[in-house]
RNA sequence: GCGAGAGUGGUGAAAUGGCAUACACACUGGAUUUAGGAUCCAGCGCUUUCGGGCAUGCGGGUUCAAAUCCCGCCUCUCGCACCA
């Protein structure tokens, strides 16, 4: 007898033939069928698929085939997060047109993955860059400039010098482009912000919905990065009130320390500066202190270990209570853009303060004070932070701090000189791009009627493809002609159409609902197939997304929501988020610098897809980052190997049986009870760990056991007609366990057993309690919780009898010698403990 | 500093409080083979006077029993960081 090799080339493409010729993966909206959404993160068309796609993908894969065997239906699409700057760099080095590279690459990468054969519906594809696409997203645009969400702003934004481009603080990383690590500058721009801060609350509480569906770390950054801070706006009157203001507001945690501030300080941007210093003799001086603050980097502003520098500014401030005259201090530690520019320093009770005081000879006054002890000004190192009583707080002494903040709020709220108040870390959201590859920003500029949005029935305002990219990275919009040229659509004058391009962030964070009805073509969604579809089921992707895509997308789900286009009970869109671990190579990020690029079509042509999904899924658990090895993908290819001479070499006693198929009655000798019973074990642990957990891992690891368990019964088995039908039982069970990480290769065998019809449409086999148990089992004996031996007993047995199994045991006896049994503990079909001493 | 996560063989890793190290890699031996490779079978934490003893980052605690729970440290990774 000949037997045939393993060939996965072959069998790999006669089956991802047939999957898109039948349209296998597509699915349809079916009100009677429980739904089942998974999606992985789409891509950027950078070129190629790496190790991480992989992985990725081959992740969300065998969810989306589990879930469908499982019965669910299940959608499960793929698309192209197409807009953004790489396109535009690749265009100038390469000669090209953003549109061809980007549309090459998607060509290019949706080939690799088909030939890995994930499960997607493609006939739900879509690519952010198409008008068909970014045409809803510019609608939303206008729907949130209506409702006041989307406004422009003039401020210092961060400045790509290479990229020519404004960058969102988030894109900063150590004062360096994320893109292109140039170092960032700082200049002042009109901006198209969204009004994400006025969902900071809500971004915030909804957090807890998501707790146990998101990993707690995901959870906690979200959480950081809004940085609710809760506390009181207080107004300090000014000595020498300005004609523009007559006080200035601070922002502070701890109102109970009110009666500690022995001066204010100021950030050198503050716009109260200048008439602070109006005839101030030493203003000169101050006027050069904010020039070199403003003139740093940022980079070096931000850095931890700046030292705290401050000057007087010759002016003072009231204190809200007591009137007293408080010293008016610019700081370069007090940052401009959060809460008010302002802070009240209380040296005593807040460590900055009890620095930048000791720094500057400033007073240290004690307010809150520890039960049984006596803090002092004088000599204090370091400040108290702590919790305590007041002291030196006139009517307020003796409260408890905590108390001691809704007292005096109150007290200011009374007098009008302040109120309870929120801030956030959270900043809006700037989508303005100076850039050329990105949906066009619907409004213009009418000589007459000066800024107008884009009329609907207009949209969209489309691209124009027929532009070249600039040498110098600029974008060539401004420049062209026949797009900023425009007809106002209130008067009909002529007008001037924005150059600015949205983020990307943008698209990707409603791109998940697009795929519900992806070709609709009258409004961005279809009603029905949303509430159907969504939210996303299960989300995975990189964790490199836990704030900006994460927090976009929530956001954008709840504004869609408060304007109708989402049902208004759909707030959050992933109600369950796994977080892949990065491929690593040799301990570190593949990386074209060090060579050590591992490329998925490479490791496909070597070994097949069903390797190398199997290698991703079985090198560690999914969340876990793991290192690339050659030898593990070799041991992959084994295991395959392994299964597939299995079925090659027993092939002729093989019964089309499909999984669990098998009857106790059949299991006739002591063996084939046996790989019955791991049969069915194998299902239970595959159905634990590919459910809720994502086990991967260990549902194959179970998988393999099963395997060898089958290499050492099957000449046993093959013998009788009842074991064969055991043989052929397990065998099938191997497939159907498998087919969701090796698809192929299961299809395969599954047909070669004489299936007719496909085990995509199998359902996961149900395992039979019954079968799992056994007959006699090994009970660990231990003496004083340690091991000692083990022992055979019936299954069930009793206390008694595992008492006596125990007792009688030889080496239990040894240890026993010479002392007194004191309790015996027994866990039934487990374990004896015997306790003496 | 704050927040989150992790620390188990030579390696990737496994273990509802109940026999620590499943499964795999590497290694070793055997079978097969002219040979190598492939394949199949077996061994594989350290130590030992072969009775055992010691092992899950370190130190305590709870428990009949702890990798797992509690307290205190150490190290590493990630995120945030002068946020008033």
């Amino acid at each position: 007898m000949t037997y045939e090799r393993y060939n996965p080339q072959a069998i790999e493409e006669k089956w991802q033939t047939r999957w898109q010729d039948e349209r296998t993966f597509a699915c349809t909206h079916d009100p009677d069928k429980p739904k089942y959404y998974v999606l992985e993160m789409f891509p950027y068309p950078s070129g190629n698929i790496h190790m991480g796609h992989v992985r990725n993908y081959a992740i969300g894969d065998v969810v989306a085939r589990t879930k469908r065997m499982q019965g669910y239906n299940v959608l499960h699409p793929m698309g192209w997060d197409a807009f953004g700057l790489p396109a535009e760099n690749a265009a100038i080095k390469n000669r090209t047109h953003p549109a061809q590279w980007t549309y090459a690459n998607i060509a290019n990468m949706r080939a690799q993955l088909k030939r890995l054969g994930y499960s997607y519906d493609w006939s739900r594809e879509i690519a952010t860059c198409r008008p068909e696409y970014y045409r809803w997203e510019q609608m939303f645009f206008l729907r949130l400039l209506e409702k006041g969400l989307v406004y422009r702003k003039k401020a210092a934004q961060n400045w790509c010098p290479s990229c020519h481009t404004v960058l969102a603080n988030e894109q900063v990383i150590d004062g360096l482009c994320w893109r292109c690590d140039s170092r960032v500058e700082q200049k002042d721009l009109t901006q198209w912000f969204l009004k994400i801060t006025a969902y900071g609350d809500e971004l915030l509480q909804d957090l807890t919905r998501l707790e146990g569906g998101w990993p707690d770390r995901v959870l906690a950054m979200q959480r950081n990065w809004i940085g609710k801070s809760i506390g009181a706006s207080i107004v300090f009157g000014l000595e020498k009130p300005a004609p523009t203001m007559a006080g200035l507001t601070v922002f502070t945690t701890r109102p109970d320390t009110l009666f500690g501030v022995t001066f204010v300080t100021l950030a050198p941007e503050h716009p109260l500066v200048e008439t602070l210093l109006d005839g101030y003799a030493k203003a000169d001086e101050v006027r050069a202190f904010v020039q070199r603050i403003r003139n740093m980097d940022r980079l070096d502003r931000q850095s931890d270990t700046l030292e705290k520098e401050g000057i007087f500014t010759g002016a003072y401030a009231l204190h809200p209570l007591t009137g007293q005259r408080l010293p008016l201090w610019l700081g370069n530690f007090v940052l401009a853009d959060y809460g008010t520019g302002a802070v009240m320093g209380v040296p005593a009770h807040d460590q900055r303060d009890f620095e930048f005081a000791r720094k500057y000879d400033l007073p240290v006054r004690v307010v809150i004070t520890p039960e049984q002890e006596r803090l002092e000004g004088a000599t204090l190192t370091a400040a108290y932070t702590g919790a305590g009583l007041l002291v030196d707080s006139g009517t307020f002494d003796g409260l408890t701090n905590e108390a001691a903040k809704k007292a005096i709020t109150d007290e200011l709220a009374r007098q009008g000189k302040g109120k309870g108040s929120t801030q956030f870390r959270l900043r809006d959201w700037n989508i303005s791009r100076q850039r050329y590859w990105g949906a066009p920003i619907p409004v213009m500029y009418c000589e007459r009627c000066g800024l107008v949005p884009e009329d609907e029935k207009n949209l969209p305002v489309e691209l124009p493809l027929d532009v070249h990219v600039r040498d110098d990275g600029r974008s060539p919009l401004p420049e062209t002609k026949t797009f900023v040229a425009c007809t106002c659509p209130r008067c009909g004058g002529r007008a001037r159409r924005e150059t600015d391009t949205m983020d990307t962030f943008v698209e990707s964070s409603w791109y998940f609902a697009r795929y519900a009805s992806p070709r609709q073509e009258t409004a961005p969604f279809d009603a029905e197939a949303l509430r159907y579809w969504l939210p996303v089921d299960q989300y995975i992707g990189g964790v490199e997304h836990a704030i900006l895509h994460l927090l976009y997308a929530r956001f954008f789900t709840k504004v869609l929501r408060d304007i109708s286009f989402y049902p208004p009970d759909l707030s959050e869109p992933f109600n369950n988020l796994l977080t892949q671990g990065m491929v690593l190579k040799d301990g570190g990020k593949m990386s074209k610098s060090k060579g050590n690029i591992v490329a998925p079509a490479d490791m496909i042509a070597k070994y097949g897809a069903d390797t190398v999904r199997l290698f991703c899924l079985f090198a560690a658990p999914p969340e876990r980052d793991f290192d690339w090895s050659d030898s593990g993908i070799e041991g992959a290819s084994r295991f395959i190997g392994r299964v597939w001479r299995l079925f090659d070499e027993e092939q002729e006693y093989l019964l089309p049986l499909k999984a669990c198929q098998s009857s106790a009655e059949d299991a006739a000798t002591p063996e084939a009870r046996d790989v019955r019973r791991r049969e069915h074990l194998t299902v239970k642990k595959c159905a634990e760990d590919m459910g809720q957990r994502f086990q991967f891992n260990t549902a194959i690891a179970a998988v393999m056991e099963l395997v060898n368990a089958l290499y050492l019964a099957r000449e046993t088995l093959r013998a009788s007609q009842d074991g064969r039908r055991v043989l052929s039982s397990a065998m099938a069970t191997v497939l159907t366990l498998l087919s969701p990480v090796t698809p192929h290769v299961c299809e395969e065998l599954w047909e070669r057993l004489g299936h007719t019809t496909p085990l995509t449409t199998e359902s996961m086999p149900h395992f039979d309690l019954a079968a799992t148990t056994q007959d006699m089992l090994t009970i660990a004996l231990q003496v004083n919780g340690k091991l000692r031996g083990t022992t055979q007993v019936p299954s069930g047995a009793d206390r008694n009898a595992l008492e006596q199994a125990a007792m009688t045991d030889t080496a239990v006896q040894r240890h026993l010698a010479g002392r007194t049994v004191r309790k015996i503990v027994v866990v039934p079909d487990k374990l004896v403990n015997i306790v003496a001493s």
